[in-house]
DNA sequence: CTGAAAGCGCTTACAG
DNA sequence: CTGAAAGCGCTTACAG
């Protein structure tokens, strides 16, 4: 190489160090049948031992295509902060499923103050990956907008309103808010409470509305003041066990969408001395992490998160172009069920 | 444009929609002095209008440059999922800063089984952005070789022995061993245990190394017993607390080094009916959303996390070729030192 | 002030 | 089976 550097910087020059045409190792290192096989291992070797890497600038210029999937998150809001573990390990998922069809995977996050759709729409048009992931929807999500109107293959994670030609997997929240609720009413309760996160994420709308719809539906009390808005901190669930305890009527019975506000509660029940279960049913979102370690177990429902993370990314692939030899038919609009784990947090109403 | 379309795919459909030369709208739209002003705003105008964004791939070809810069951090560990929040916030203030430079900011995160060093290579060979941040650094690491290599600006967040021409970043965190060594000691304690995380990573070995030669230097008990390894969750950190209390020579006081070790401390002493303060003195890292909530309130050390994003990315940018406008002194090999707040968790030596 | 042309590093028809 | 050449979308000396 050109002044005693090991690795070649381009084809050309790994070409001329071995005696070849840059057409014959690039066709080499792509395996294409064409290529005699002593050439194609002759090649690989010397790529192999100096370190040649494809330019890929040059390589996505070319094909059009970069390799790579980008996966769009918030992370400025304090719900995104909570969320941050789960984001990691949703990561770890979509990871897994790319490495076996040779995708790398990009995380842009987006920051406080700045417009997400104009954001999503330089990353779309720039074309610095070859399809979106994008987590954290809203009911009008103009990043969906923004990349779908760029042509970018698109699935999201969560359902929005914005139309578009792209597949969703939304985890069934509502469905989580349906049972709930169901279970604490056989169990005798009627002043049944929900907890609910950001009212700008659509599965935190849902839930909600799943909740209003049950509650309707079984002629419980539908009341304003039983609806608990949070951004997601311990201490708000703090303070949602200790109002729930001064109010005239209170809830017997409670639904948290968010962990941390589970983690809450108890903390908050305890300083206040009652108990979780008889005092205040409690049903919630179960997480190793974050309520594992609750005392009595918290009965509720979890999510494998690396599993949506693959689904997500085989969903995905499916389709951008090119890898249709990857195509199971594309399921779109996933529904991604929970798995209900019974706890000790949810006592029969006591009377 | 072809067949329609509203969005100009390439200078080329724009510059023939507005019957120049792809020269001229180039340099239009990147501010060149030498373009008539009339020509640049009807430039700007239209691409605005329309929704152009330079392909990136035929930008980055040219200039060999990419405008976007690395963020490299582990998602698979124990201690990064710990983690996650911290690295998000980071993440924030690494953007806020980039933002001035209109770079952008990718995250890269490795996983479970994957080769750190092969992967860091490829993302370094491809030139897919002008330069790294790399968190989570070890005593020899890799991956800093990989990319010092493949001559891509780097600037690691941690120190590590893997030689290279790299400024570092590293937060104090052998001074908070010292000091709250130090401390404890003049409140009469002896018997002062600690706790740490991964001892793969640079930090948790320097503390624990700082911890030792103060403990010594005071000449105080250096016991293996004394010395608590975790993978920084809450359990582990109950455990500590109850196993210290069957110790027929138990520590008075501990100084943990994960702030989720501390919160589990606090519930484990709670669980055993012992008092935070009194029975077991306590120094940790404070940080809002894992120990905010603790009562009595916890003694001990935080940092302003974006902060320390911000003058990573200050590093970085001063050492990446074409950016020396923005060039004050680069600040190479900086040590940030932490905020002590004094709390109630660390009591005198009760005797 | 603007246009025509070269060239960044690849891949891939097209010849041979 | 291999080489020579075109072209992906940009930027930038070089002319005019």
């Amino acid at each position: 190489m050109p002044n005693g550097r090991l690795t070649p910087r381009s084809l050309e020059e790994l070409a001329s160090h071995l005696g070849l045409s840059v057409g014959t190792v690039s066709r080499a290192l792509n395996n294409r049948p064409e290529v005699r096989e002593e050439t194609r291992d002759r090649v690989a070797a010397a790529a192999k031992k100096l370190g040649y890497v494809p330019n890929h600038a040059g390589r996505s210029l070319r094909q059009g295509t970069t390799q790579a999937i980008g996966f769009i998150v918030n992370s400025d809001t304090v719900i995104s902060r909570n969320a941050a573990v789960f984001y990691f390990e949703l990561v770890n998922g979509i990871k897994a499923e790319l490495a076996n069809h040779k995708l790398d995977l990009v995380m842009f996050t987006g920051s406080a103050g700045e417009d997400m759709a104009q954001y999503a729409h330089r990353l779309a048009t720039r074309r610095i990956v070859d399809g979106f992931i994008l987590a954290e929807t809203q009911p009008f999500d103009e990043r969906i907008a923004a990349i779908c109107s760029a042509d970018m293959p698109l699935v999201s994670f969560g359902q929005s309103n914005t139309p578009g030609d792209y597949p969703w997997l939304d985890v069934d929240f509502p469905g989580m808010a349906r049972d709930s609720v169901r279970r604490l009413h056989r169990l005798g309760h009627s002043n049944i409470a929900v907890s609910v996160g950001d009212m700008d994420l659509n599965y935190v709308v849902n839930f909600l509305e799943a909740y209003k719809e049950e509650m309707t539906h079984l002629a419980l009390p539908l009341r304003e003041d039983f609806i608990f808005k949070t951004n997601g901190t311990l201490q708000e669930g703090v303070d949602i066990a200790k109002r729930i305890f001064m109010m005239p009527e209170r809830p017997t019975a409670i639904v948290n969408l968010l962990d941390t506000t589970s983690v809450g509660i108890y903390r908050g029940l305890e300083e206040i001395g009652k108990a979780v279960g008889e005092d205040l049913a409690i049903i919630g979102r179960v997480n190793d992490a974050a309520t594992g370690m609750l005392n009595p177990v918290l009965t509720g429902y979890d999510l494998d998160v690396h599993a949506i993370g693959k689904e997500l990314a085989r969903l995905l692939i499916s389709i951008i172009p090119g890898y249709s030899y990857a195509v199971r038919k594309p399921q779109a609009n996933t529904v991604w069920h929970m798995h209900f784990t019974k706890g000790e947090s949810d006592a029969a109403f006591a009377g």
